[in-house]
DNA sequence: TGTACATCAGTGAACGCGCGTTCACTGATGTAC
DNA sequence: TGTACATCAGTGAACGCGCGTTCACTGATGTAC
């Protein structure tokens, strides 16, 4: 109580990234503000002061971490492109490895949102939709070729069999190990051999 | 009120299907056990003398949904053969295409529940995992080639990208339809391709 | 610069509501003789 | 075959609980003079 206006916006932030880890991880329905509050620090009576409701919050939610994604997205872009390497297929490669599949407290907010995002709220669903195409512009524009319309239609496939892949490994690793283990896989292949034979 | 045993199996049937229908639309939490009874046609106090527990009617639920897409896949890639087509461009064509995306209440299983099984009980997970296996099977079998390994693996990065394409479609439809529809022209057309390349 | 007051982030209790679940009851179905 | 009784699917009210939201209050921060 008595908090500065620059501490508010940090709490503030405080309860984007809590509730963004706990929507990840167990859905916006299963997570009630009492929890989420809670875990951002505080109590829930708060929450309104920075939130006009829990749809507001989602609707936060989901432009900062489709914001986060598109951010550390162009990162690793550039990371590889200082180390000479193709950007394409260290992201496959990192996409696609039992680590990302494992983080989704934190992974690629495509995948993990692209479930739910159909049952959130219009505000929530033109935030997905406005950083899925900004996915597709960077991958586009990291991809060889000179064609411009060929690179953005192949962005798209490679995405598509990006977020398929690992979300049909998620949904299967505890039940079948060894299933998600080789979609992965198959999937990894797939996409590198296809990216080959251009 | 006094109903036979055999009209009390069919009374179990309709309640898993009001079921399918609402979590497949709304998701599991979203939806309760007295707007799904009423869907049935029956009230709540009679849940329990079907089910243990909402979670044992999810497990059934998917259960039932992943062997009536097993049996529809089956019938799809029979009748392609009767009618001497390619029952994996056959496949490809409906899984892509807009009606199938439009249809959540009774499309394929494996796209609808991807992102909410690793929410659900270790059971439905279990269901789930078992229909993916049948599914990646019955593509497999269907391939052209003769080499085993290798239209298994081509058969789960086809449904990894046929998942991938139409729940990125599905995600963004309402909020950016034309992307919607790009993404799905893209992966239909990167799929046929791929087909055809071998 | 110091003082008096307004602002507002955060607290914690309370609101109505719908959730999953339980239970006493009903009455046609199914069974025993 | 007909009668008496047991079974159990379905009803509808009720249970405790946690949900999203509201509210009176606190007290340091920020502002006006």
């Amino acid at each position: 109580m008595g908090v500065s206006r620059q501490q508010a916006i940090q709490n503030r932030q405080l309860i984007i990234a809590a509730a963004e880890k706990l929507f990840r991880e167990r859905g916006v329905d299963a997570v009630g503000l009492t929890e989420l509050t809670k875990a951002a620090g505080f109590t829930q009576g708060g929450f309104y002061n920075h939130f006009e409701s829990k749809d507001a919050l989602v609707a936060a939610v989901m432009e900062n971490a489709m914001e986060n994604g598109a951010s550390r997205l162009i990162e690793a872009i550039e990371h590889s492109k200082t180390m000479g390497l193709d950007p394409i297929k260290r992201q496959i490669d990192w996409y696609l490895s039992p680590d990302h599949r494992s983080n989704i407290e934190s992974g690629c907010p495509v995948s993990t949102f692209v479930g739910d995002v159909r049952r959130l709220s219009a505000e929530a669903r033109k935030s997905y939709a406005e950083g899925l195409a900004f996915n597709i512009d960077c991958l586009a524009a990291a991809l060889a070729g000179t064609n411009k319309k060929e690179r953005r239609k192949k962005a798209i496939s490679v995405l598509s069999q990006l977020v398929g892949t690992l979300t049909l490994s998620r949904a299967v690793v505890e039940a079948d190990p060894d299933l998600a283990d080789e979609i992965l896989k198959d999937g990894r292949r797939q996409l590198l051999l296809a990216l080959a034979g251009d």
